[in-house]
DNA sequence: ATCTGGATTGACT
DNA sequence: GTCAATCCAGATG
């Protein structure tokens, strides 16, 4: 089964509107074994300089975050721990907004999926950003790279019936940025992350 | 050169 | 519920 790319035009929209936009889309990876996607169903906004959160926080520029600096549609893909999470960036040049990817619903490459995860229920293998990342073969290599175009690409997907919207996880020592809500997700898909 | 801590996960009590 | 794994970017000297 092959996807065609979004094109470039979807990434120039407020990054929060993206974050919305991109419930639903398929996220989809290319490897040497094959193809491996799923469907988006939880994201989480980085709103750059003025959000506490963000690692580009007071425009904080460096060599890991210099891509969240360049166009919307890069890949901003970072380690964290002994797992690779990875963005999607977003907002004009020099506005270093980005949208964390956080959960998927598996759709191609379901045996691949399940061989990288290994032998646990299937709604762990892509229920968290480090799991994701596993499950399709996402790496640090993949920094920088551009997602309208193969190997690391997002296309099409379904439309969402419902979208949920709620705080952040996983930041609790940036002030009030904990509070925001910031993290959308598809309503009751089993393969949204619990928190914790 | 060395130290610190994290946008997580999985195993264990 | 707690906690170790395990590694690199970023900060400091």
């Amino acid at each position: 089964m092959r996807h065609q790319p979004l094109p470039i035009e979807f990434y120039l929209q407020p990054t929060q509107l993206l974050a919305k936009q991109l419930l639903g889309c398929l996220l989809v990876k290319e490897t040497d074994e094959g193809i491996a996607s799923g469907y988006i169903v939880e994201t989480e906004a980085y709103m750059g300089a003025e959000d506490r959160a963000a690692h580009s926080f007071g425009n904080r520029r460096t060599k890991r975050t210099e891509i969240m600096f360049s166009t919307a549609g890069h890949v901003y893909t970072f380690t964290m721990h002994t797992h690779t999470l990875v963005n999607v960036v977003s907002g004009p040049i020099n506005t270093p907004e980005a949208i964390l990817i956080r959960a998927l619903e598996p759709c191609d490459g379901i045996d691949l999926i399940a061989a990288r995860r290994g032998k646990k229920k299937p709604v762990e293998w892509t229920n968290g950003p480090g799991k994701l990342t596993a499950a399709l073969e996402i790496t640090q290599s993949d920094y920088g790279r551009c997602f309208f175009e193969p190997p690391l690409y997002i296309a099409q997907g379904f439309h969402p019936k419902d979208i949920a919207s709620g705080p952040r996880i996983g930041i609790e020592n940036t002030g009030e940025a904990r509070f925001y809500p910031w993290r959308h997700w598809v309503a009751d898909n089993p393969y949204v992350s619990k928190s914790r």
